[in-house]
DNA sequence: GTGAAAGCGCTAACAG
DNA sequence: CTGTTAGCGCTTTCAC
């Protein structure tokens, strides 16, 4: 493998006039850079990425944590965050905690090692206080998930309105048995969603029994078994919100397995606003996140904070949710007023 | 940041024992060890991994490189790389081509660069001649995608027979007018399929009219676009075979729209078995492609190459593909016999 | 067992 | 404009 030695004396030059050639630095004459330039192109030579790292400490590289790669929402986020680093010449590891707050350390110390330039997360099994000492080693940017205390760029969505409003709208679709089902309890997330979905049942003076609210409730079979507990009830909910538009499938799928009529029977509400929305039948009403924003937003401040080395300020980039109603939740009489 | 010599001066010792101790190397004596161990803790002391990297000339990092993570197929892909990745302690890079020859070439220039260890390629839109060169560099596995001359560990489904006994299932459901559909007209992938399609209509002695084969298809709206095509023909086909879940997919939603009924009017195979074949209704018969299992061996395999440092040889890993019948290619009379 | 010194390939003072 | 030199942080001879 040739180095930029090899390329020098090809040239008849000093490594320092290839390397300003390198980095198309100024001070080299037309001339003696073409030179390089054919040296180079002989020899085959590319710079020696590991080399470049460690002499000006910067890998050009990002991590970005998150659950797992098959959850279509941060599948989509990592594919939008991967198109905008590859534009700016970053590159992208992906770390998988498959919710393991240890494998989640693991991940963070990529930045203490100097692995990569920058972390991106979308969980926070750890807390904040444990991932606080990281900032230490650079910067780190709460997508999605956020914390009160973080003291650094986050960018999310108002989790509280989405489950506010797809709240809100089963309400006044007439549904007054409205379950609600999260995911990670831990989360700021699902704990914001389900701040909105109790605020609405309150402004319409709606009880809330305890054995309505599902913990823990990730995927597609999940849902299923959500949907056959909701049965079992001597008194069923008539309404569900859902975190996520997997839940809700399998919720709906289940439904009619047990031929409980969704929507008629049961209203249901996904969140994610995810393809499968629109193929179940009923279309599922969901909350629409722009998580392809999220990523290139997300992008665009990492690269921005590694310019400006000033990251451990708080810094809130709030996204709007927006409800889509389909026929998951719609009544037939409702519509014809 | 600390560095080696700040825990050796600490220690009291010299940054090769330090050094020794990090590696687990022998030839250290138990209490010079534990001084060590305790200046490091005490230092926060952890290696740098440039300045590894260029003295041990590898980074432990491999490079993926697929068309696009949110395809469902490269998703589970890249999911279960990463999950082998991290047990050897490798990190992943993910390397979008979004179709692009060009950006798979920038990609394959990681591995000159030096910044992976090795390229795991799906895709090979620059034919086999623009990548070999790069096999100078460190060891390239193709995954899913395969060249006959390829002097490469290949990791692979026997996809000429998962083209013909998709189609055999549909010819002996009865069926004697079938469609083709496939993705990416330069893949072996779409060839072999297309090769056992063939194979399959030649021994039930059946025609293949130029205008059922329909190239370039990939998305859920391609297959909508194609389904209005065939329904559009004078004589339109009753059965067709995608190369994609999505694609039957959408086939199956614009039938229903235009009131075809599946699969009495119209037979879909799908392709992949994802989450959505069992979702759509009616259910979608595909053929299962373990997926999962490629990932797995397709790490496996690229951590041997690169201990044994043996990777210029052809060796091919062929993985079973099977039929998975449901109910969109199953006409009910025939069930009841 | 332990340490001094060289060097992986590159960039940036600094001097000319 | 160009080159000499030092050094990023680590591992590995090689000597003791």
């Amino acid at each position: 493998m040739a180095t930029i030695e090899d390329v020098a004396k090809l040239a008849g030059l000093s490594k320092t006039t290839v390397s300003r050639v390198i980095n198309n630095q100024p001070y080299v004459s037309e001339e003696k850079k073409q030179l390089v330039l054919e040296a180079m192109k002989q020899l085959g030579y590319v710079p020696n990425s590991s080399a470049r790292s460690l002499r000006n400490q910067k890998t050009e590289i990002i991590a970005v944590i998150i659950p797992r790669v098959m959850n279509p929402f941060f599948g989509q986020f990592v594919e939008s965050l991967e198109i905008v680093a590859s534009q700016y010449h970053y590159q992208l590891i992906v770390c998988q905690t498959l919710y393991s707050a240890k494998k989640e350390l693991d991940y963070l110390n990529l930045l203490k090692t100097k692995q990569v330039d920058g972390v991106i997360m979308t969980t926070l099994l750890n807390g904040w206080e444990a991932v606080e000492p990281f900032l230490e080693y650079g910067p780190i940017i709460l997508c999605n998930e956020f914390d009160e205390q973080a003291n650094v760029p986050m960018i999310h969505m108002d989790q509280n309105y989405g489950g506010y409003v797809a709240t809100k709208h089963l309400i006044d679709q007439g549904y007054n048995k409205i379950a609600f089902c999260c995911g990670n309890v831990n989360s700021n997330v699902s704990r914001a969603r389900e701040e909105g979905f109790r605020k609405a049942l309150r402004e319409a003076g709606l009880y809330l029994p305890e054995q309505y609210i599902f913990r823990n409730v990730f995927t597609f079979e999940d849902g299923k078994d959500v949907l056959r507990k909701m049965m079992e009830m001597v008194e069923a909910p008539t309404a569900v919100f859902t975190g996520s538009d997997e839940v809700a499938a399998g919720m709906i799928s289940e439904s009619k397995r047990l031929g409980v009529r969704v929507p008629e029977e049961l209203a249901v509400v996904g969140f994610d606003n995810q393809a499968i929305t629109e193929l179940m039948e009923p279309m599922i009403t969901t909350v629409n996140q722009p998580v392809k924003e999220m990523g290139h937003l997300a992008m665009e401040v990492m690269m921005e904070k590694i310019k400006t080395r000033r990251y451990k300020e708080r810094e809130v980039h709030l996204l709007p949710l927006t409800l889509i109603v389909r026929d998951s939740s719609k009544l037939a009489n409702y519509n014809v007023y």
